[in-house]
DNA sequence: CGGAACTCATGCGTGCTGCTTATGCTCGGA
DNA sequence: TCCGAGCATAAGCAGCACGCATGAGTTCCG
């Protein structure tokens, strides 16, 4: 019913047989016998219902329709062929993008690390990076406004049963850390946090003094928090003046030189996972995948005092082609 | 084995997944259905190597390759378009060439009038047209450079036998007439050429010399040719001062006014056939069948003394879509 | 001038591709 | 937790394009 408007193979074979002369010739050079090339010029003159070749003597000769797709053939083919080059270079991350949310203090620790990386080696695929808190993130990432979300969650707490609709990544285990003033001398192990009940508080960001919280919770107490602040660099400037003591992530610590004060696990511990979150059919995505494995990459390597790799409990698999 | 590079369709596929933002909208906007359209997707992907579409929540989301792959669909398409309106364009005779080859005295009458009935029905038409005489016309349509040959040929000898190989459409049938000055009274009738055959001659074109040589070779004798050139209107001017007796194709006399001298047809009569040749096939190429048909249009028209248009040997035909 | 080689057109048979129908699976909404 | 919507998959089938064989016409050469 639909005698396919147009072909680009169709093109392609009258082009052939201008630059040839001959539909034979045309039909070798693009691999298909005479009596193929010749019925397909008939189809392509069924459908444009005007002829494309006449007969000239022992060979053929285009009309003036025939000349129009000839010309046009390199156009079309043009385009096609930009086209592939286009797809290929985006597959091949010679080009392309990819949109990376990630938390603050990743974003001044694992980020860098696995952007350079990525950088090294596809310099074509340029990483778009926004800075969201996993919330955030995770929004960003379900209206597709980014490809990876990069999030902590409390590692107490099991994952957010958000079912098989997104692919976590773990990354890192970071413990939470209680910064007390270096003055406050209590050695180097962990603290029971029952001993610092009666201390001010300092608390990062809402989610981080929900973790705070409910660790305290397990231990006991309320904390009292006096400053909340989102900055990691006042929250340690004020511990060192001895204005309170503050639970910050060890990944923050990481980032900024904190000298006068020290850090300790707690006890009971407090540890909060960093995953790379993705929508589970863009780890076949090359430039996904290949995000997916600068992260991993950088979290590898980037083993300080109270962060380590997360343990890999899917054993290189994740950014291959899982099916299913 | 060779998985066919990339289609149009399937870029036209991507771009309505892309529009509507479903697999199964786009398919019944390309009136086909989901799997037909889910499998093509599959078959995209499998040709680039690349994922093109992921599935997100209830519907699916291109990826990067299947935006560049949507975004240069309308590349695609539109050069597409715009081949095929382009030869339509060249079918319909809005757009387009016809190259015509005539000796002079066409040239000069049978040529304007077909022209311009043929602008007139087809504005968009360019016709091109070149003077040559009969062999070289003939040489051009064979070489391709000309669609149309309107040549002439004595009707004593029947058409050179070229075979299937050009198609003749006669048009005229153009007596050769005796030109006579005025002060050699004879009457309007026919005069045998026997009775000329001591007068000097002034011959046409060679090739009309030929004819006329033929013609009197038939009567008797042989012309003695003093004055020999192409130009009618010399010829005239030549016969006019009493210098010789002149046989010009009555057509010639139709183009040029001629006063003081009295046109006669021959005893034996020599007739010359006016006709258009061109490629047989080329009788299905729209312009080229509009251009007979005026040519045809205007021969019936344009009847003149000694010029009668040619006998319709074939009936209605000629122009249309004839096979074989 | 006749034969040979070449080129295109056609008829028929076959293999494959792509569509359709039917079904299962996943996800979102109530 | 159920239901509706949308996509993926399997199987069956139709249509078509290709390939082989053949015929017709043309050119070139002897």
């Amino acid at each position: 019913m639909s005698p396919r408007p147009l072909d680009a193979a169709a093109l392609r074979l009258v082009r052939a047989v201008h630059d040839t002369g001959s539909v034979t010739a045309a039909a070798r050079e693009l691999g298909l016998t005479q009596p193929a090339a010749s019925q397909q010029l008939r189809a392509v003159e069924r459908v444009l219902g005007t002829p494309v070749v006449v007969r000239a003597g022992r060979g053929v000769r285009l009309t003036e329709a025939g000349l129009v797709l000839a010309r046009n053939a390199v156009a079309v083919q043009s385009a096609l062929d930009a086209t592939l080059e286009e797809v290929a270079a985006v597959a091949s991350l010679r080009a392309g993008r990819v949109r990376v949310a990630a938390f603050p203090s990743a974003a001044a620790t694992l980020l860098p690390a696995a952007l350079a990386a990525l950088r090294v080696r596809h310099p074509g695929l340029v990483p778009t990076f926004a800075e969201a808190e996993p919330p955030e993130a995770l929004a960003e990432l379900d209206a597709g406004r980014v490809d990876i979300a990069v999030v902590f969650r409390d590692a107490a707490t099991g994952p957010d049963g958000d079912g098989p609709r997104r692919l976590r990544v773990p990354l890192l285990e970071d413990d939470v850390v209680v910064v007390l003033p270096g003055s406050d001398r209590q050695g180097d192990g962990a603290v029971d946090l029952g001993a610092l009940a009666d201390r001010p508080w300092i608390a990062g960001c809402p989610q981080c003094r929900t973790q705070l919280v409910g660790t305290c919770a397990r231990a006991g107490f309320a904390p009292r928090v006096d400053f909340a602040t989102d900055d990691y660099v006042a929250a340690l400037g004020l511990v060192r003046a001895g204005l309170g003591v503050a639970a910050l992530p060890g990944l923050a610590l990481a980032a900024v030189p904190h000298p006068e004060v020290t850090a300790h696990p707690t006890r009971p511990g407090a540890t909060r996972v960093i995953e790379a979150v993705a929508h589970p059919g863009t780890t076949r995505v090359p430039a996904v995948a290949a995000a997916l494995d600068a992260l991993r990459g950088a979290a590898g390597r980037l083993s300080a005092a109270h962060v380590r790799p997360a343990p890999r409990r899917r054993p290189g698999a994740g950014t291959g082609a899982p099916r299913g």
